[in-house]
DNA sequence: ATTTAGCACTCGTTTATCAAGAGTGCTAAC
DNA sequence: GTTAGCACTCTTGATAAACGAGTGCTAAAT
């Protein structure tokens, strides 16, 4: 166990590296705040620190810096929540004061206003549309072949998928599936769309459509397309600006993996809800082991639909940075909730 | 007027450096195919063109580096347009092989195609929906005080909106405007769509609806999205290959400025037709004065719709750049024409 | 009149050396 | 338990020397 003057000394070197991004020496330890022993004890006492894997020297002689496991304990015993300035707050507030009213509008402009705030780069996966129900459906003929399939949900999401007409399906069909689809299915969730329209709906078409079997593929092109959580980004550039990506080929590999979605899911996707900090190589990324990644849940009445999350190097200003993950975690998912929910 | 020997040596100059990134060298040239000078001889001439303005030193003794009065030159006289390899051929036929029925898709898998193709980064704008006609109106209610507008076109773009609903509009009010706009307005392209709306439907809102204006606003709101053009990127992080982009501060005022779609449109809007190449200050923006940016123009139906462009060093591979993407301009016109025009 | 060989010269790049400075670890004194 | 003192380590920056690629110019060759 960690005495209270080691915490303490820890503390500081954290604190003081985040700031400079240089090794701290004895000497600026021993001077600052609060912290009234010489450069001779504090240098017996990192050395103990290193000796517990809680710091580093970059070589012999040089001051020290956090290791991933001094990150890791700084994160979950030192670190006190940070305050949001005064200018932060306003910020965010006036994010959420305006009234969106669409979904992708507040959380695009959440993840710009995240990178804005911090140097870092922000990234928004979402809101997923699985658990909002089906409001309408809409099926617009564009000439003999082809056709736009549009649903509506509850949050009021659209999406829409333009599809081939089978030869059989001739324009009151359409009509038909539409008027069927909108009866049976409204107030539906589109995670049960699919085995509803199967169990529920599969022997109603078959008996008013000619050729039923082509009218489900076509229905279920749209669904499979709503699957897709969308991903936005913010201020990638700024991770430019930090020291330790000076090196050009560590970027080149950072930013390869953030320009595929599919990885950038694996690397936010929370395997719980609330908070997730990941440090380094708890990535599970070559390319991430000098990054850490603070990301959040956020929610649509109750239930989590996106996540919305920051890359920086390890050397994260992670006080600020989860003050402000929170606060605007809990405004987006007011806001979702407030928009949509309780006929509001 | 230059000679052919001075011409044949500035291409020489130009294919080497553009391989090779480094200052090119007499000894070089000379030694190149067809030339059967001396190293001394080609110094002579290639200091007559360097007083021309044709290439630069970058120090007293080094070797020669076009300038970009060289790179016009080169693009405007001696270029000879490139064959694409087999492999570029099938990568770009089979893009447009696939049926997509989905404009998007198609600009969006372009705009990958380009970037992967070449070492550099590529941009789509477009389509613009402006010519296109519209198909359908729909107005979704999703509780009381919010409701979704949704424009289909002719060419099966989907444009919605979420607009709050005044007091004053019940839901019968609703479906008597979505009557009255689809009964007016279908056919009609969207750039005419406002200006059809305060001349012939507004005597005839005004009749059914109780308070009209209202309507206005509404319908406005939505058609103002659908004129913002959309940007797709591809590959931005093929420009941290280049080695004169190693400079991490000039990396990120390119990044910066790509990061803002009203800048790229400036730099990528064509003031003509067909195809752009603009080299390094043509520009006209500082942060690209090491960039060239060549674009071309892609059409819906004979009218250009949008623009498909790529950027990378003034030193690129212009010969190659410029056959893929007057390939991939055609294919892309042919693409969206075919998908949507002469009932097919 | 061209072309070219020869050569001195320039300038960037690399390598080695050195001094300065920051910081450590250890010992011995407080 | 704490700290002053000091030798030692390692980085950083500056300076200089050696190297090499390439030029410009002159004079000879074609």
């Amino acid at each position: 166990m960690l005495t209270d003057r080691q915490l303490f000394i820890l503390q500081a070197i954290i604190d003081n590296y985040i700031q400079s991004a240089e090794p701290i020496g004895s000497r600026s330890i021993s001077k600052s705040d609060g912290m009234s022993y010489s450069p001779a004890t504090i240098r017996n006492e990192m050395a103990d620190l290193e000796e517990l894997g809680f710091l580093e020297k970059p070589h012999s002689s040089s001051g020290r810096i956090p290791s991933e496991k001094g990150y890791r304990h700084y994160v979950d015993h030192l670190l006190l929540p940070h305050r949001l300035s005064k200018k932060e707050i306003q910020n965010v507030r006036s994010l959420f004061a305006e009234k969106i009213l669409e979904a992708e509008q507040v959380v695009k402009q959440s993840a710009t206003i995240l990178s804005d705030l911090t140097s870092y780069a922000s990234i928004v996966l979402g809101p997923e549309v699985f658990e909002s129900k089906l409001k309408h459906v809409q099926i617009i003929p564009l000439n003999a072949q082809a056709a736009v399939a549009i649903l509506v949900t509850d949050t009021g999401h659209v999406e829409n998928h333009t599809v081939t007409l089978p030869e059989s399906l001739n324009s009151t069909d359409l009509e038909k599936i539409a008027n069927i689809l909108n009866d049976r299915l409204e107030g539906v969730p589109l995670y049960k769309l699919q085995e509803k329209i199967y169990k529920e709906v599969a022997g109603l078409l078959k008996q008013h459509v000619n050729s039923f079997h082509d009218a489900f593929r076509f229905t279920e092109e749209t669904l499979q397309k709503s699957k897709q959580e969308k991903v936005f980004y913010g201020g990638k550039t700024n991770l430019l600006s930090q020291p330790e990506f000076k090196d050009i080929e560590k970027v080149k590999m950072i930013f390869e993996i953030l320009e595929q979605d599919h990885t950038v899911h694996e690397l936010l996707k929370p395997e719980q809800d609330g908070l997730v900090i990941r440090i380094g190589q708890e990535n599970n990324y070559e390319a991430f082991e000098d990054c850490s990644i603070i990301s959040a849940t956020y929610s649509f009445d109750g239930k989590p639909v996106g996540t919305i999350g920051i890359v920086g190097p390890t050397r994260m200003e992670y006080p600020r940075v989860i003050g402000l993950i929170q606060h605007l975690s809990k405004g987006l998912s007011d806001a979702l909730t407030n928009l949509y929910t309780s006929g509001n």
